[in-house]
DNA sequence: TTATAACCTATTATAACAGTATGTTTATCT
DNA sequence: AGATAAACATACTGTTATAATAGGTTATAA
């Protein structure tokens, strides 16, 4: 699996607060009612979201989290690498990882550079803006 | 991760077999030594290969393997689907899942959707032969 | 000063991954 | 016929990542 619920539970936060913005700041508790998602395990995706001032957060009563840009600005691709530790496909283009001896003789590693290029292309052409835009079957989704 | 061992290995072992043809069948002792994985555990990958007919395989005394296709016959995506049990990059997409119950007004399926097109568009460009021909830095390689 | 909400640190259950270990069957060679 | 060599089969194991939980601390507003 390429994605895992943090990758993916953090694109779902960012939709839910910029589908929720202005009025005040969004609870964590109430992205965990709406989304489904444990609030405990969100404190550990939002954590990381705050690091990296896509979202700041407020203490104590009547505080929460806002998003700090727009959603246009919010690119899907960066958000993923980010959650995930990296988007490589395989474990020998991971980033930090020790350069494989094997590389000047390997008849597969054009195909795995080629395919950790195509991953990339793909996410990084959507914002979450793009993501809130997505058709959908039933559009019958109570805001 | 994506791909895991079992896949990029399985890839690496249709490479060399294809390398290697001709000259009888060839054993897995052998493929072990060049490709410095250990033989126990290419026995089980080997397995999946002769399952799907890629591969077949003659027991004892000057037995071995050999392709039962030609390489430019071996879809490289379709290799690493069977060996990786799918290649979808999310858990909602992986078939024989329970359908979401939030998929009608999911605001992200749509995205995860286009990029499990992307992955196959890709890997299934490739056979096995397009592997043998790929460009090498530095091509010194002993067959 | 109490309620509330973010923030922080540590722990845990489960499952997949990556590989081992041991043995059985089938074929060839002497 | 017997020794050897290879695929084939089944079961087990250590390690790591995932997906959370648990329990607490700090900051802010009413």
């Amino acid at each position: 699996m390429l994605i895992s619920t943090r990758g993916r539970y953090a694109l779902r936060i960012l939709i839910d607060m910029a589908e929720h913005h202005g009025s005040g700041y969004i609870k964590l508790k109430d992205i965990a009612e709406r989304q489904e998602i444990s609030e405990k395990y969100l404190e550990s995706i939002v954590k990381e979201l705050v690091k990296r001032h896509i979202v700041y957060g407020v203490r104590g009563k009547g505080g929460g989290y806002r998003l700090s840009v727009e959603p246009d600005q919010i690119n899907v691709g960066e958000v993923l690498r980010f959650m995930e530790g990296g988007l490589a496909p395989v474990a020998c283009l991971e980033e930090g990882s020790a350069p494989c001896p094997k590389a000047p003789y390997c008849r597969t590693l054009e195909f795995w550079r080629g395919l950790d290029e195509v991953i990339p292309r793909y996410t990084d052409s959507f914002t979450v803006a793009d993501l809130m835009a997505t058709p959908n079957a039933g559009n019958d989704y109570i805001i």
